[in-house]
DNA sequence: TTGCATAGTTGAACTTGTTCAACTCTTTTA
DNA sequence: TAAAAGAGTTGAACAAGTTCAACTATGCAA
């Protein structure tokens, strides 16, 4: 029940028994977050990956000029971490906030392990799952560099419409990697055409 | 020996035995190509994976209006492909071109098939290399946000000197997304400081 | 060795995007 | 429900980066 979001987005990418799923979702913790909080912020260590079931992140840094630049949205069925601080145990360059009351599914570090151990399979799993985002990656860095500011903004809007109608324009901006000065600006001339 | 540099990249990642080496090694042809050959062109699918013994090569896509975009490069001991084209089997939008003489060793995607059946725990070495190569990539983004193009510029050849020496400027200017004209500006000023 | 293609430089005009400040509108909190 | 904080808009001045064209320098092939 709580974890059938969890399952689903799963199998999506791999097959697995029912045993094995239910092993899967052993290790993964509810947890409710409010609007506005953090589930990691700059500077601390990412000791988790989490699932969305329920709302919306902003996965964000904020950069020596006090710039905000957003690296992605997780809404429900996406995955969030901070992958480098994760892997690396490093402080984290990284902001992972609701920006509505959302539920998450967590799984530690150490546990994530332990689960690599018990249940050799899953390396293929997240195999699959990084190839697929690399690919995500690799297609967003082309955009930024072949699109202009407009052209991003209106391949986001229409890619992610059940994202971006709950974001503000400052947080879309923020993701365009533009001011939203900017953006409000590229809205009034799109409009008149 | 000719697997030599393979099995040394391998190993920074995953611990293997012998005869799991010998396994993997197996799959890798050597191809050498010549400066200027392409090993990917865009519009064909990308149907191998592959690793550099010798040389260097540029990974880069041409968009409608002309304009070429560096995704990567790639000299001795690093990995190459479109993983997009490869893993989905559809029409690349990247060329991979040899700036140098080259040498290189590639699986075929029937054979990578074959040794992840084979051999299981390959699932794991490639699970932590597209991790570490997402990363890469999450770092980079967040350079692109943040930085002006001169930093970009000079984070680049501080961090790839090997790579940086060989390369043209306007090959440079590509991979950081900006005209070669401009870097040229960016150099004449930065040697005034 | 000449000639041709490609790489790099520079300047002027231009476009894209930023900064700052002032203002309006909406949402949140006391 | 008032006030404060945050979101969005607009304009003017500015900075970053592009475009185009002309020129120089370098490498490569006949």
């Amino acid at each position: 029940m709580l974890h059938d979001l969890l399952v689903q987005n799963i199998e999506k990418h791999l097959q697995f028994s029912n045993t094995e799923l239910d092993i899967i979702c052993s290790y993964f913790k509810p947890k409710v977050i409010q609007k506005r909080d953090f589930l990691l912020t700059q500077g601390s260590i990412c000791k988790f990956e989490g699932f969305v079931l329920e709302g919306c992140f902003r996965i964000f840094t904020i950069d020596k000029k006090g710039n905000e630049s957003t690296l992605y949205f997780a809404s429900k069925d996406w995955w969030l971490m901070d992958i480098d601080s994760f892997m690396n145990q490093i402080p984290s360059d990284l902001n992972i906030q609701a920006l509505e009351d959302s539920k998450v599914l967590l799984i530690s570090r150490s546990d994530k392990t332990v689960l690599y151990n018990q249940l050799p399979t899953i390396d293929k799993l997240f195999r699959i799952m990084s190839q697929k985002a690399l690919v995500a990656w690799q297609r967003r860095l082309i955009r930024n560099h072949t699109l202009t500011a407009k052209e991003r903004y209106l391949h986001f809007i229409e890619t992610y419409p059940e994202i971006a109608y709950k974001l503000t324009d400052k947080k879309i901006s923020s993701y365009l990697g533009i001011t939203h000065e900017f953006l409000s600006k590229i809205k009034k001339l799109h409009k008149k055409e």
